[in-house]
DNA sequence: GTCTATATGGGGATAGAC
DNA sequence: GTCTATCCCCATATAGAC
């Protein structure tokens, strides 16, 4: 406590400036400043820039994992767990303006980079999809519950694509409002006691 | 006619290349191979890469309003233009989940390289939005016609977003059969001949 | 207009002292 | 674990011959 170590130090700034400027576009001396250490010091942690990326997915991953767990005990009601998720877009609305949806971003630059880490990247989409899917199998809808999760996140990468591009806070709040509409009106079948053939 | 310019052959080039590495990830000496052309040859066609990032937005600003004069001209409906809209999610499949949409993904880059030609890169999605708008207001929604053009930039913005994530054209296909149910479903006023107050 | 140098800077990465 | 010093490469950009 207190003080965390030099290597998790690194890894959080990195996080943060992969985010605001993109992965290449961050230098280990962008860093190092960040972190006040040498670049030197810097090899001692990391070897190589992608064992950072690698570290930084990682930790994403992680975050997101806590998120959903935090989601999960917060709300015991699906449809509010699915309103937590659809509420980043207003929590996070700032950032989203400013630099995009982390996980999109990230995954459209290593696709075009053709980078090793694409296959890591794409695994916090798949957090997100898998969590939703649980969600809206717990709201009845056991066939097309991935469907839906997908079309969800995809929904809310539209709208963090847009607001970055345009920057324009009504346009979000208005895509959040009908994204609420469209989760009440998912219809909630009654659980299915007996299941034919 | 036959043989188009040194400039026009670069600006094509890098177009191809910004689209499918990223702007900062392309270098002259790629874009130069790729032309033909020795890198020293290049500054005598741009000073600057800023310069040619400019003349790539400005090609792509071109390339767009030719597009969608071509679907007015071929559909008078304006249900058909907007489905045509939607058809580029299914026509450009490969190239999109291979490298998302070169608007959206131009628009990231720009955005968090803090870079200035991020206005111009925007306008091509304004193009796309006033565009749609128009549609939708030939379809006699007068009042939320900017909202509804938004609405469907954003939703295909999403589509890209996670075909390029996942690379599942499933996703893509089920995702444009949602879109067309949407447009379908997009109510066609009586032409409001006399408007109340 | 096109080429061959070349200048200059920044990036990732290494060696080795403390 | 942290530092300074350094290597090497590649990027943008320039100068000047043809």
């Amino acid at each position: 406590m207190g003080k965390v170590s030099t290597r998790q130090h690194i890894i959080e700034r990195a996080d943060q400036l992969f985010y605001e400027r993109g992965f290449e576009a961050t230098s280990f001396a962008d860093i190092a400043q960040a972190v006040g250490i040498s670049r030197g010091n810097f090899y001692h942690h990391f070897k190589k820039k992608d064992d950072l990326l690698d570290a930084v997915v990682e930790r994403r991953m992680a975050n997101t994992r806590m998120m959903l767990d935090q989601w999960a005990s917060a709300f015991p009601e699906p449809k509010d767990r699915i309103r937590a998720f659809i509420q980043i877009l207003i929590v996070n609305q700032a950032k989203i303006m400013a630099h995009g949806c982390p996980v999109g971003t990230l995954c459209a630059e290593l696709a075009k980079l053709e980078h090793v880490a694409q296959n890591s990247a794409r695994q916090i989409f798949g957090l997100f999809r898998d969590w939703l899917a649980e969600q809206f199998r717990s709201l009845g809808r056991t066939q097309g519950a991935e469907a839906l999760a997908l079309h969800l996140l995809g929904r809310s990468q539209g709208v963090t694509a847009l607001a970055m591009a345009f920057r324009d806070p009504a346009f979000v709040e208005t895509e959040v409002a009908a994204l609420e509409r469209w989760l009440d009106s998912i219809d909630q079948p009654a659980l299915p006691q007996d299941q034919p053939s």
